[in-house]
DNA sequence: CTGGCTTGGGCAAGCGCTTGCCGCAAACGC
DNA sequence: GCGTTTGCGGCAAGCGCTTGCCCAAGCCAG
C-alpha cells in the first residue's frame, strides 16, 4: 500500500540503489539523475521506512534521554536544550520517563537498548545501579547525572551543590539569620541529600547551630506542610532552604497563609531555578542549577564518547550558584 | 556482536520461530518448552531489536504526541496525561516538539509518519494545514486540537472557551468591574484569537464598552509589557484577563513593580490553569482547560479510530471553567 | 591501440524478526 | 483399527532498506 523506494526508482527509471544513494547523499550521483529521483519520490510522496533503514544500517542516529517527571519544569528545561543541541547535530531525541517509577524505568532502559539508541542521557537519579549496569551491559554510551565515576561508555555530570550551598548560607547569615530549616527532598533521592548535606556543612562551617531539617517530598504540597509543621510548633526558623523551587513556592504560600510575610518575617531560598521563580511573589532567591548547561553538556558527553576511540568517559563539573531576588530579607529584630 | 533470537534459540534447544511465538504470546507453547526460552533469554540478556520487528510486523504500538513547546507546564501536563493514558493500555509515545518553527514541525510530522505510528495527537494549533494534509495522505489517524471538522482518520478536540470566558467576566462583573483589558495571545495561533473573541463576546453580551486588547506573546515578558504600557498610558484597567497564566504571572508581577496590588488595585484572570496557578501569590484565578482531560480524550480518540472500521472521527468537546483564587477582588471604588 | 582510471549505476546478499504453512505424534471418535 | 483432531513446533519467505562488489563506458597517457 505505501509507497517504497522501488516505486521511487521505476519512476525515475533507476535501479532501488541509486535511490537510496541519492536519498542518503552516499554516492556520487549524476545531478540530472539525482533530480529525477528526487522529483519522484516528491512526486509520489515517499517517506523511508525508519525500521527498515534502521535494521539495515544497524544504527541510529537516535539519543536517548531517560527523566523522571516532565511535570517538573525543571526538566521540562533540560530537555529542550539537550534537544537542541541534538538537533542542531542531526540527531534525534527519544524521550522516555520514569514517573520515579521502578517498572517504568525498567520499560525505559529496555525501550532505549531495543531501540538502538546511540546513547542515552540519564537525567535522574533514580535509576538504579541495576538499570545503569543493564545499559552498560548493553554497550550504550551513557550519562548520568549522579556524578558517580566516569569510565568507559559511561561519562556522569557531577552537580556540586557546595558552591550554592555556602552562597545561600552567606548570604543568610549576612542578612543577620541565625535560625535555619532545610526542607530537604526525599533521602532516597541522592541529589536531595546531597544538597542537604551541602547546606547543613555550610552552615556548620559559619558556626551556627544544627538546623531543623524536615524531609519532605519537594513538592509544593508537602512545602507548605513542612511550613505548618513548623508554625503549629511555634518554632519557625527566620530563614528556610527549600529542596527545591516547588517546594519554596508552596513554603512561601503556607507563609503567606499564616499571615506572615516573605522576606520580611521569614526568608525563602529555593534550589534549581526553574522559569517561575522569576515570577513567583516575591521573586523567589534560590540556588541555581544550571539546566541548559546540563542539557548541552548532556549531549555533548554523549557525542564525544562516540568520536573517542576508546569511549573513555569523563566527568563534567556543573557548579551552581546563588540567584538573589527578593524573597530573602534581613532577619526581623529579636527573631534571629 | 549483540544477543539475537537464534542464540537464544540455540540455547534453550528450540527454533526461532518458537521463541518469537513465546516473547510475543502469539502462541501456544508447552509450558516447560516456554518457561526454558524465558530462562535462556534471561541469561543471555536478550533484547529484541525493535526495528527488526517493526519492519516485520508492518506496524508498531507507537502513538506519536506533537506539541509546540515543552517549556510550558501546560503541554507537560498534556504529554504525562497522554502518556500515562498510553502506558496503561502498553502503548508507547513518541514525542516530538516544534518548538513553533515550520521546519521543525516538518520534521515531526515526517518523524511520525517514517516511525510508523499507529496515531498521532497533533497537540498545538500551530502545525498548518499542509502538514495536517501529509499526515492524512500517510493514512494516520490524527486527533487534532483545533477543533477543526472531523472525517475519517481524523478526530479532533474542540476547546470551548466560551463557558469559562462568559464565567469569569460575570465573575468580574459581579465584583464591580467595569474597565476590562486584555492580553491576548498572538492571533496567529488559532487558540488564542478564539479565547480572545469569546472574552469579547462576553463582554459585549454583559452590556460593556469593548475593553482594551493588547496583543502579545503569551510569555511573562510581554505580559509585563503590556501592563507596563498601560500604565504609562495612564489607563490601566480595573481587569485584567490574560490569554495564559503565564502571561498573567507577568501581568502581576508588573502590577507590583508598579506598586499596585492584586486584586485591591486591579484584579488579573489567566487563562490554563497550570499548576503553578495555585502558588502564585496572590494564587490566580483562572479559566481552566483541563489538560489531562485532554490528554485523556486525545489518547482515547486515536483508540477509538484505530478500533472503529470504518476509522470514523469525532469532534470531542472539552469545555473550560472558571477558577477562582485570589487574583481576583471587588473593583477599586471610583476607579470601575 | 591498449591498459588503467574515473564516473555512473545495478545486483543481490543481508539486517533480525514475524508468521503462514506444514509435519509429526499422540489422543480421540466411532 | 483407521481416519481425524489436537498439541507442539520447525521451515522459510518475506518486511523495505543499505551497501559491498561488480560492470560498462568514456577518457587519458604511453
Amino acid at each position: 500500500m505505501p509507497i517504497l523506494m522501488q516505486h521511487v526508482a521505476a519512476r525515475a527509471g533507476v535501479s532501488v540503489t541509486t535511490v537510496s544513494h541519492v536519498l542518503n547523499h552516499t554516492r556520487a550521483v549524476a545531478k540530472e539523475t539525482g533530480e529525477r529521483v528526487l522529483r519522484a519520490a516528491r512526486e509520489l510522496n515517499y517517506y523511508t521506512n525508519a525500521s527498515a533503514r534502521l535494521l539495515a544500517r544497524g544504527s541510529s542516529d537516535t539519543l536517548g534521554l531517560i527523566i523522571s517527571d516532565i511535570e517538573n519544569p525543571f526538566f521540562a528545561e533540560l530537555i529542550k536544550s539537550f534537544e537542541i543541541a541534538c538537533l542542531g547535530q542531526g540527531m534525534q531525541v527519544l524521550l522516555s520517563t520514569t514517573n520515579y517509577d521502578p517498572a517504568q524505568a525498567r520499560r525505559a532502559v529496555r525501550r532505549m537498548i531495543e531501540s538502538k539508541v546511540r546513547g542515552v542521557a540519564v537525567m535522574t537519579s533514580q535509576l538504579g545501579p541495576a538499570l545503569i549496569t543493564e545499559l552498560g551491559a548493553s554497550g550504550t554510551p551513557v550519562v548520568l547525572l549522579d556524578g558517580s565515576d566516569a569510565g568507559p561508555n559511561r561519562s556522569s555530570a557531577k552537580i556540586s551543590y557546595a558552591p550554592g550551598a555556602v552562597e545561600a548560607v552567606q548570604h543568610l547569615t549576612e542578612l543577620g539569620h541565625r535560625r535555619f530549616g532545610i526542607i530537604s527532598g526525599p533521602s532516597s533521592r541522592v541529589s536531595a541529600s546531597t544538597y542537604r548535606e551541602s547546606l547543613l556543612a555550610a552552615i556548620a562551617r559559619a558556626g551556627l547551630r544544627r538546623p531543623a531539617v524536615l524531609e519532605m517530598a519537594n513538592t509544593p504540597e508537602t512545602g507548605a506542610q513542612a511550613v505548618r509543621e513548623w508554625i503549629s510548633q511555634g518554632r519557625l526558623p527566620s530563614a528556610v532552604l527549600c529542596g527545591n523551587d516547588l517546594c519554596a513556592f508552596g513554603a512561601m504560600g503556607a507563609i503567606f497563609d499564616a499571615g506572615l510575610h516573605v522576606p520580611a518575617a521569614v526568608s525563602v531560598v529555593g534550589a534549581d531555578d526553574i522559569a517561575f521563580a522569576r515570577f513567583s511573589n516575591p521573586p523567589l532567591t534560590t540556588v541555581r542549577l544550571p539546566r541548559d548547561l546540563l542539557g548541552r553538556t548532556a549531549f555533548e558527553a554523549l557525542q564525544r564518547i562516540l568520536k573517542s576511540k576508546r569511549h573513555a568517559g569523563r566527568v563534567y563539573p556543573i557548579e551552581t550558584q546563588l540567584v538573589v531576588r527578593q524573597s530573602t530579607g534581613p532577619a526581623p529584630r529579636g527573631k534571629r
